[in-house]
DNA sequence: TGTTGTGAACGCTTTCACAGCT
DNA sequence: AGCTGTGAAAGCGTTCACAACA
């Protein structure tokens, strides 16, 4: 190793960190100051050389024979992921699940507080959804400058989703939270994590069919 | 079991079918009825050769110099993906997420149709939500039975996840959808797809800050 | 002794490139 | 000529196996 350079994570093993902080954080609940890579993995549900390789990522901070800090690795997995500020996040739609995630009380905890919702329907806009007032979707740009936004959700009808993506990039925002069950154009510099329910449970019946299916001989 | 065994489809395309599944069905929607691999890759943001790879793995049901049919393609997707059946599901949990996935309508017309709730909470045993009556978790072997059940969706509170997922499998589910943020301890015969917001939006604050970040010369 | 950290091997996924068919 | 279907190559991700070390 020569300098100080920010290592860059495999895409596979930043999708396991969050997982992983969630059962340390557990373990700190519960009074348990050290692990093993064996323990955490069976916590975790993979295998242990899997667990040693992402936890080396971050750096060399197990110790040989004895195991790892549960408060340290917390610490080292929160600074990696971003973790150590706080990421304001707007929904933009205000229907059940818009209103439901901006009640929801889950996300500020973990360092995601949901500051804004939005909506292009004149009824909606002026509402009262838990402790926010529901904005209109024109005043996008402002609110996300204002109010310091990193992340936005889009919680829209599949029809308007496009719409609600186009003016959270034009808003300056490059992390999208897609609950729309559409492939949404955005330019490459934007991430996007897509929420599709209906895939997940298309991907369940696929695996439960193999399951349940007597194979019929082929020809 | 000596038999031609059917295909078994990777697990990296089966996860993209429903994705490819519901742009075919926008495309049947404005009458277009012919595609190509470059439109589709074009239009789910992934490029030519996979999608040409994953469809193939369905049969050879593309015609050369010419594409594959909207309607033909969207029959055999469903038929691999086990769609030309409806999944009941049954959510365990009727908090806040629990009710909007069982008024939530979206799903019955992918088919999956939510045809019960529970808990364990005597206050929301008896409860109607949506067209539902919340009945007791005791009961849920025989409401899986009765209601020919296929799939779990867990939505309690995350120190009753496991509890539910365990009573989900003695009822003889063997595919669950959970939405608690905890690795849930199930038998290897059962398929878990875990939906964590949280999760979701660390993964997001990681690349976010790769982005954001000035980087530290490098040596 | 016990556990980490990590090259090397392995296997899965993606991409390339072009033969094969319409 | 145009587009699919697919071997082969390249690229990732996972697992193995063991040296390094407290």
């Amino acid at each position: 190793m020569t300098q100080l350079q920010r290592r860059r994570i495999p895409d596979a093993a930043v999708a396991r960190l969050p997982v992983y902080l969630q059962i340390l954080n557990n373990l700190l609940a519960t009074k348990v100051s050290r692990f093993s890579s064996d323990e955490l993995a069976a916590l975790a549900g993979v295998n242990a050389a899997k667990v040693r390789k992402d936890l080396s990522y971050l750096g060399s901070y197990g110790t040989r024979g004895v195991g790892y800090e549960v408060t340290y690795l917390i610490y080292q997995i929160k600074r990696e992921l971003g973790l150590m500020r706080e990421w304001n996040v707007v929904v933009v739609g205000a229907g059940n699940l818009g209103c439901a995630l901006a009640k929801f009380g889950g996300f500020t905890p973990r360092g995601f507080p949901v500051v804004g919702i939005c909506d292009n329907d004149p009824k909606k806009i002026g509402q009262t959804v838990g402790h926010l007032s529901v904005f209109d979707v024109c005043n996008l740009q402002k609110i996300v400058v204002e109010l310091d936004v990193a992340i936005g959700a889009i919680t829209t009808s599949t029809t308007s989703a496009q719409a609600a993506a186009d003016a959270l990039v034009d808003a300056g925002i490059t992390s999208i939270l897609n609950f729309a069950p559409i492939v949404l154009a955005t330019p490459s510099s934007v991430s996007v994590r897509n929420v599709d329910l209906g895939v997940e449970l298309q991907i369940l019946s696929y695996y439960e069919q193999m399951r349940t299916e007597q194979h019929a001989p082929v020809g």
